[in-house]
DNA sequence: GTGGTCTAGACCACA
DNA sequence: GTGGTCTAGACCACG
């Protein structure tokens, strides 16, 4: 799968921040130029991986494979999971936060 | 849902006692970890079966399903609605020790 | 109303900018130690003089008052995003409203 | 709601033909300016009612109430299910013909 | 302060 | 590419 690896790469390399969303299935489709259903077969696979935990309803954050594997429970924390939030780097996910 | 069928199992069990309120959404939102909308969902369903109705502005009530397929109708006023006082102290409602 | 009258002053001040939404109506609760009817009797004063449309899943907004008297219509571009045509161009914020 | 009973009207006056499929739940969250969640509210409500059953993957079809009253059981041939190969171009699936 | 409805947008399952 | 479900958070109506 060649847009597995794409993205694969980009996360193994650092081009992705850990912690960051990926842009959604749709945008990732249309970004490269094919179906749906292509897009979710990849971020499948890299889910199952462990490098992209999708959470429902949020998007999809990648998370450090290494990281992983030391951890494992631990990686909860590293996903913004239902409550909390990551404060990762370039997180837009606490919106909530001001007043 | 997993949370629907939760509840739904605790009140057949009679884990719930009959004529009490159930925690406001929001709690159990909190409770189960999951987004209000999604209890929302789970109480709906049960609403629609007849295990908890909702009374606007007052709280979930759970009746019992046996009762219910008993008393039919005359369940009706055995739910607090608008006219009834359960809203007072201590009024638990039993539906079934009047048969 | 000494609330209603306190973010009134403040948005006819210009202490609040326009467009701006205001905090919620629990935040606003919490912020002035009253009761959430307390506060929603106040938005909806100043929503019936046009200081605040309420935009319903979206939050409430500042307005002013003069544009208001002014433009009417143009009011709608002073609310942040108006992305539907709920209240479209040419149509008062009636959002209630619907064929 | 009001968008739940304009479409159902559109249908019980018969400017919905019997058999067709309604649009998209997002193009008629377009059409109608309101989020995708209120289409699904008011789709739901119609489908619950026997109007517009919803087939997963593939539309949502509009049936006639009246034929639903008539037919009965014999109706759930007529709609699109997952044997029926309806979903090639132009298969009108008129209910009412067959009385 | 509860249930009810809504916005906005994401992922999931089916075809 | 559709319907199905979910997150997160807001305003609304009832009491």
């Amino acid at each position: 799968m060649v847009v597995a690896n794409h993205i694969a790469g980009q996360i193994e390399r650092g081009e992705r921040a850990v912690g960051s969303r990926l842009p959604s299935e749709l945008d990732l489709s249309n970004m490269w130029g094919v179906a749906r259903m292509t897009t979710r077969r990849a971020i499948r696979e890299l889910s199952e991986r462990g490098l992209v935990p999708a959470v429902h309803g949020k998007g999809t954050f990648v998370t450090q494979p290494d990281a992983w594997a030391r951890a494992g429970s631990r990686l909860a924390g590293a996903i913004p999971e239902c409550h909390s939030g990551i404060g990762g780097p370039g997180t837009p996910l606490s919106v909530a936060e001001d007043a």
